[in-house]
DNA sequence: CAAAAAAATGAATTCAAATTCAAAAAATGA
DNA sequence: TCATTTTTTGAATTTGAATTCATTTTTTTG
């Protein structure tokens, strides 16, 4: 017996690890997916190329993990509005407004994780992200409809049309060629007033 | 003077253009983009790798076409739908319906042409093409609003959301997991409901 | 401190598909 | 038919970033 992995040590590899994503995260909010090259990736984090490849299997998988994190955040901010009180439809707009003006802050790393092409594993991830969200709309509009604060109607594919409706409504304020803030919160108001209509849960 | 391209020849030509972009189409339709690799297409087409280089000049650019094909045909017949009779509530109803229905009936090419992921230029090529429907139903919402059936609203932004809410509620449905066709109906009249109480257009 | 094991390095390799281009085939007109 | 030009071919090349792995460095323990 001649080796044992020390507490320090131990330590040391975690904070490796997370260096790593760390790095992943902050070249993708910069550059998007395509800037998030391995051999960037290891400079940002200062390590060597082969070092990332002790953690993460490929960078897909490391490219998974960053979006599972940072839609996870998300998704918790989220689900606190949900289940907070109010009415189902104020719950419903204030997570739509939350949500997009979050986008709307901090758009390249938006846009990656809504929009930007990456590989075909990646968007397999993105879909089912995407239905997390959706998932958590899904809650408030089961709730609302139990109680008649919405008229009946399928809560999956309502929620699944919310996602991509602020999605959508956001691909182009949000996209590479970044716009002014003057209208932003115009359009957070449109994107909150279209689905809260949409969902029977009145005008205004 | 000892070579004049005759007018058979300017017909082979063409042929061999269409030939290309319909076994590129075929491809696509089938199994996607990433099957649609040039050697596979110059196979099905019948030529050389090197002949649909002399039609195209990048594979992208071969993809854009044949994607603002298939997308100039919808929106062909959504216009129509668009132009046509009835308040405005009926025919975005219409629209959305009968857009909603194709795409159940052909999962992959829809697939492919709203959600798979491709190379970045074709991605750009596609959200130019989303924003092309939008305009579709930015001009009912605009006729709507004016003749006072509808609430005022943007109708960019509104325009936008109709797209996205349909096209996320066909990802998972029209997706590489092909589903049973009984909720088809079902779930065509969900979207429908949805996008029409979002812009106001009653609820029924 | 030395030997053994693990961790880290980064230059070299790999890989797969797009693209090219020299050579062959076909078309044209005299 | 022949010389000329265009079209077509498809094997060879290119490309560019992901991944590997022989070597070096660091850590651990006796």
């Amino acid at each position: 017996m001649a080796y044992r992995r020390s507490p320090l040590m131990e330590e040391r590899l975690a904070n490796n690890r997370d260096r790593i994503l760390v790095a992943t995260r902050k070249l993708v909010s910069e550059g998007g997916f395509r800037e998030a090259q391995i051999a960037a990736v290891a400079a940002v984090a200062g390590v060597s190329t082969g070092m990332i490849y002790r953690y993460f299997p490929s960078k897909t998988e490391l490219f998974v993990e960053v979006l599972g994190a940072a839609v996870g955040q998300e998704i918790d901010i989220l689900t606190a509005i949900v289940m907070g009180s109010g009415s189902a439809g104020e719950r419903l707009g204030s997570a739509v407004t939350c949500f997009v003006r979050r986008a709307l802050t901090g758009p390249n790393l938006a846009y990656a994780f809504i929009a930007e092409p990456v590989d075909p594993e990646v968007d397999t991830a993105r879909i089912r992200y995407r239905k997390n969200f959706g998932d958590v709309f899904k809650a408030i509009l089961i709730d609302g409809i139990e109680k008649g604060e919405l008229p009946d109607q399928d809560p999956e594919a309502s929620a699944a049309c919310i996602v991509g409706a602020f999605t959508e409504a956001l691909v182009g304020p949000i996209g590479p060629t970044t716009r002014n803030t003057r209208d932003k919160e115009r359009l957070v108001e449109s994107i909150r007033t279209f689905c809260l209509r949409a969902v029977g849960g009145i005008s205004k």
